[in-house]
DNA sequence: GTCTATAATCGGATAGAC
DNA sequence: GTCTATCCGATTATAGAC
């Protein structure tokens, strides 16, 4: 009866271990890039003994590369707002809105990313040339579509999704900077609503003929 | 006659080696930040022997003050620009692109900064308090006029000037990504050239009524 | 399956040589 | 004034204990 069954739905040890270590390490790989990063750092927030660590996870890389995984994924979810609708200046509003309310759902992992970027990308290198590019080039297929339609000012269509990034992401990684900025407060969930509009307008207005 | 005189025009040994040492530190400091920078690795792209760097300087932290000071001087000049037209359309212009021509010409002091922000800028927190704060405080207020005599549309100027920031900051800090998605190309002149008209028109376009 | 004592190496800094 | 042999703590990883 209560004798120990193949499998609980209570988490095991291993379930709640590799949990505790993914978050502790996102945290300490967004502040400190992969190379500033310690183990002993991740471990010590993560709550365990250093070597510990080690057994759920082989190498500070191989750590790594799990994190790095999951914030690829989140970006793929974004990206897909823009096709969600027909009308340009929606597309491009449902977007940037979906970019801000990552940015500000999950700091973490764009800062993981900013982190990657600044070390010229030797992990997500692969992904950047291959998935993100195939994207980037659909888009601006779309988005040359619309400027011949009138639809948009003329205008490179890869330097306005520049735009789109920085922006939006901004908000995530240099969040400490906004902070100092804020009497040393993060931004209110109202000033951020407030951010969110004015990023979305000023950018439409920017490219709406 | 050709005896050593005290001190000759000729750089000194000291000047030479500061030299080298500090340019290695920008680049390694701009790619790592710098808990992920090693004394090792910059006394390599210096091209002198790991323990020789500290007899020209002390510490790895007073090293990184000394190149993140040059960083906020150049930061203040570049943000004078903003001041020298009195047409609010011009004086913007005039900034973002100082702006822009600063992240193409020192693409490594940007990611310097951005490195110091992603770590909750405990080295350049006060200068954010104080002279940053001050700046943005400043010409908040100018802003806030042209916005009353109808020259820009109703926002809330600081995250203007957040979407500045992020928009050219973004071609030094992310240049990276934009390799990636270029055939693993820098932008050219050219490119750079259109980019950065492209993004002064597109954030004027976003706040003129 | 889970955890830790310990090895091997790296990294910042110094004492002292030249 | 300039440079380097060397120390010592930090860091990653493993072998083996529980």
């Amino acid at each position: 009866m209560s004798v120990a069954v193949v499998k609980t739905p209570r988490a095991s040890v291993r379930e709640g271990r590799e949990k505790s270590i993914f978050d502790a390490a996102r945290s300490v790989f967004a502040e400190f890039g992969f190379k500033g990063a310690t183990t002993a750092e991740i471990a010590r927030r993560a709550g365990i003994p250093k070597a510990n660590l080690h057994y759920y996870f082989a190498t500070k890389e191989a750590l790594y590369r799990h994190v790095t995984a999951e914030v690829l994924t989140d970006w793929l979810s974004a990206a897909s707002s823009f096709d969600e609708k027909d009308d340009s200046a929606e597309a491009i509003a449902a977007y940037i809105g979906a970019k801000m309310d990552l940015a500000r759902a999950d700091p973490l992992g764009s800062r993981i990313w900013a982190n990657e970027i600044l070390r010229g990308a030797p992990v997500i290198g692969d992904f950047l040339e291959t998935t993100l590019a195939n994207w980037l080039s659909s888009r601006e297929a779309i988005v040359r579509r619309w400027i011949d339609q009138g639809k948009l000012v003329a205008m490179e269509p890869r330097y306005f999704f520049y735009m789109i990034w920085a922006s939006t992401q901004h908000y995530a990684d240099f969040e400490g900077q906004m902070m100092a900025l804020n009497g040393g407060k993060p931004l209110s969930d109202e000033q951020f609503e407030v951010a969110k509009i004015q990023v979305i307008e000023t950018l439409l207005r920017g490219v709406m003929p």
